[in-house]
Order: C-alpha cells, then sequence, then structure tokens
DNA sequence: TTGACATTTAAACGATCGTATGAAACGATT
DNA sequence: AATCGTTTCATACGATCGTTTAAATGTCAA
C-alpha cells in the first residue's frame, strides 16, 4: 500500500504543520519553523493560506480529515437509530474504543488532532469557536445518548439527567485522558501501554466503570459479548 | 485572616506571570505581558529571577506552594500508615477529592498549578524533568498505592498490578480532567458543575466506578475470600 | 517561440521577542 | 550630609516574529 503523499508545496506545509502546532500549539509555532521543515519558502505560508491563521484553519480540517478517514464516526453520523439493532452497551463499548481510537494513533502516541484540540481547550484561539467546539459538542453529545440509552435499558425509566451527563462527562475525560499523558509516559503510568492491545483493556475497563455507575444489572452475570 | 498579599515588585511578577503561564504557556508567554501586568519595568524579570526560565521556574514553585497551602496533600506526607487507621476505601474517596480540589480552585475555574502541569504534559519544558514529572509521579504512585489497597481489602489476595495500575491511570485522568475542560466548560458539558457540591458528586462518582473496577463487594454478592 | 499565468524565490518591512546596560532613585548606615 | 548597596528606570541590542514585495522561475496553451 503506497500511502503516496502528494508532495505539492501545500501538502508539504499541512504535513509539517500539523505535527508542530500539534505538539507546540498555535502562537507558540513559528512560520518559519513550519516553512524549513516543510522545505519551502517563508512566504509559501502566505500565499497559499493568505496567513498563520489560515495555515492553521486548514491543518484543522486536514487533521481532522485523517483521524476520520482512518476512523470514521459511525455513531455520530448514524443518530439513534442506526445502530438501534445492537444493545446499547455494546454500542457503549464501540464508541469509547471509538474516542480512544481517535485520542491515539496506530502507534500508541497521542493523535495530532487530539493535541490539537486539548490546545485549544487550554488556551482558546478563535479558531476553537469557529471549528473546535462544534465537533467536540458532537462527539460528548453522542456518547451522552448512549449512556442514557444504557441506563434506560438497564433501569427501565427515562434517564436521570446529572447522572447521564456526569457519566458521559467522565468517560470523555478517560477517553481524552491517554492523549495528554502518552507524549510523556515513558515517565508517568509506567504500568499502562496505549498500543492496541493496552487500549482494548483500556476500553474494556472505562465501559465497566461507566455501566457500574449506571447501574450495571449485577458483577456476577454475564456481560455482552461481542 | 489577612490574605494580604505581599506588594514587592517580585511578588507582583509572580502573580502576573503565573496565571499568563497558566493560561497559555511557558513559551506563548511573554516577558514584556507579565511586566505590564505586574506594572513592573522590562528589566525587572531579568533582575529578580535572571531569566525569563528563572522567573518560570520560580512561577512553579509559588504556584506549587499556593496549592499546597489550600490544599495539603495529607496522605502524600503520611505514607502507607498513617491513615491505616481508615478503611482503603475511604481514603480514595479522600485522595480524589483532593485531586479533584488541586485540579480546580474555590471558584470551580481551572486551578493555575493544574493548567502549568497540562502545559508541560502537553508540550515539555526542561522544567518537566527538573520539577514537574517528580511531583506528578508522587501523586500517581500514592494514588496506584491506595488502589492496591483497597484491592487487597476486597479480594483479600496481592494486587493484580495490571488492573490497579489501570485503575489509578483512568481516576487520575477523571480527576486531571475537569482542569482541562473548565475553562471552556460554559459550552462543552452543560449538565456538569464544578463548585463544591458538583466536585463532592464527581468525586462520589470517580470512586464508585472504582471500586466496581477493582472488585467493590456492595453490588451483588461478596466475592470469595479465600 | 511567444505570451499569460501560477508558483517560488531572495530580500526586506515594521513589530516584538529575551536580554543587557548605565544612569537615576531609593533606603539604611555612617 | 555623605556614602553604599539595592532596586527601578529609560533605552537599546541583536534575533526572530508575521507579512509583503518584486523579481525570477516554472508551466502550458496558442
Amino acid at each position: 500500500m503506497s500511502s503516496a503523499h502528494a508532495d505539492t508545496t501545500e501538502d508539504r506545509l499541512l504535513r509539517a504543520a500539523v505535527g508542530l502546532f500539534a505538539s507546540q500549539g498555535f502562537a507558540a509555532t513559528s512560520v518559519r519553523q513550519v516553512c524549513d521543515q516543510a522545505d519551502a519558502n517563508v512566504a509559501a505560508v502566505n500565499y497559499h493560506y493568505r496567513s498563520k491563521r489560515g495555515l492553521y484553519d486548514a491543518t484543522i480540517d486536514y487533521a481532522r480529515s485523517a483521524s476520520v478517514a482512518r476512523n470514521p464516526w459511525v455513531e455520530l453520523d448514524a443518530g439513534r437509530d442506526f445502530w438501534s439493532g445492537d444493545e446499547p452497551e455494546v454500542r457503549l463499548h464501540r464508541f469509547v474504543s471509538m474516542m480512544l481510537d481517535h485520542s491515539l494513533d496506530e502507534h500508541g502516541r497521542p493523535s495530532e488532532l487530539a493535541r490539537i484540540l486539548i490546545h485549544e481547550m487550554l488556551d482558546p484561539t478563535e479558531a476553537f469557536d469557529r471549528q473546535i467546539e462544534v465537533s467536540i459538542r458532537r462527539v460528548l453529545e453522542a456518547l451522552a445518548d448512549i449512556c442514557g440509552l444504557v441506563y434506560e435499558s438497564q433501569s427501565g425509566v427515562t434517564p436521570d439527567e446529572g447522572l447521564v451527563d456526569s457519566v458521559a462527562f467522565l468517560v470523555s475525560g478517560q477517553a481524552m485522558y491517554p492523549a495528554l499523558v502518552a507524549g510523556v509516559s515513558d515517565g508517568l503510568h509506567p504500568g499502562v501501554s496505549f498500543d492496541a492491545d493496552g487500549r482494548a483493556a483500556l476500553a474494556d475497563r472505562i465501559v465497566a466503570g461507566a455501566l457500574a455507575l449506571l447501574g450495571s444489572p449485577g458483577n456476577g452475570e454475564t456481560t455482552p459479548m461481542p
């Protein structure tokens, strides 16, 4: 498989920018840094993207497209009905796994998109209101929706919104945290790995904890098998 | 009690720096920004702290002292024996509450120390190896220690390190996440609040999830004791 | 080959960066 | 009042910032 990057100046700029913006944020990354790493002239950024912020906007779209290409958000586009054939617990597990797959790349390193999102949450730029917030909110709302279905299916009554929102919040924190710590995790958290196996174990435990909070049917009972 | 900030130039520099470094990080914060906000001359930083990084180091110590003064890490200094009179579950709950109190200030806003730590985890400077990593690791090790005690007290056997490390990791993620999202949380997570009541509810649920993973006796029947 | 257009280039713009300098202002001790 | 060490000040250094300009180069239809 030839992943065959295009080698236009625009693409080289984007590929350099996504790494630098992800690791340093917008303000701390200089146009010259990007151009040096992309083997491009300093003026290339302003020619192809109008300004540094134009490049940043394009970089966010690029990072998101790449992340979605590797790992589509099937639950988001499908709405509440698409997966209705599956039990809510299974849907929750798959959704958490997807969140982890968006937070970490295939090598267990933090994904560039996730790092950009974290930078924007820590120190928002104008891109937050324009591009970031909406996409994050869609994920969180879908997650809360699934948590509500889990609650509903286990207790039979309409969900307690406070509990469901809290659980969705805690689950999203657990799924986002690896993207924050994986970059320096050689030192911290020596007992946790973020490769495919580690991610699967993590997803299992995040879901187990969430199910317990949402009123799991029992510890010793059978849990749904995928 | 007169919290009576000293009004020396050094203190004004520190108080301005802790806010700016917390919200923008080291690289994106300029010396002139700090001096303007502190009503000090541009040369004041280099006179009192040798360099921008000298100010940054002093700022980290200042933020940590302030955080510890508001909320001491009793579990950290006490080691394994001090609280041995309490049940491990109680110790875990108190420790999680302390982590949340270090992540958020009294108004439910992200604490400055926590934001500096997150910036350092996201984009480490030399201060990470020199000051940050050790202090984070002490907290995480204490947390893992308590999780191990919980596991031990509930299953009666020596802890499974993989499970205990994972739970400690997930708990730390849940306790750190509010510091990341509280700054922009007016939009995201509308159903979750970070005031005193919200924090208490959060701590309850984090602990409940952790206990479920560590094998809580409470849900169904007690797990067999050898 | 010529002409029209797209892209790249070297060079420079003013602004701001971290830092350094030397003189002025200050406070405490003779 | 004179002196000395400490702190603040205006100012400036070289480097780098984002951005702009005009000329050089590449591309391709006519």
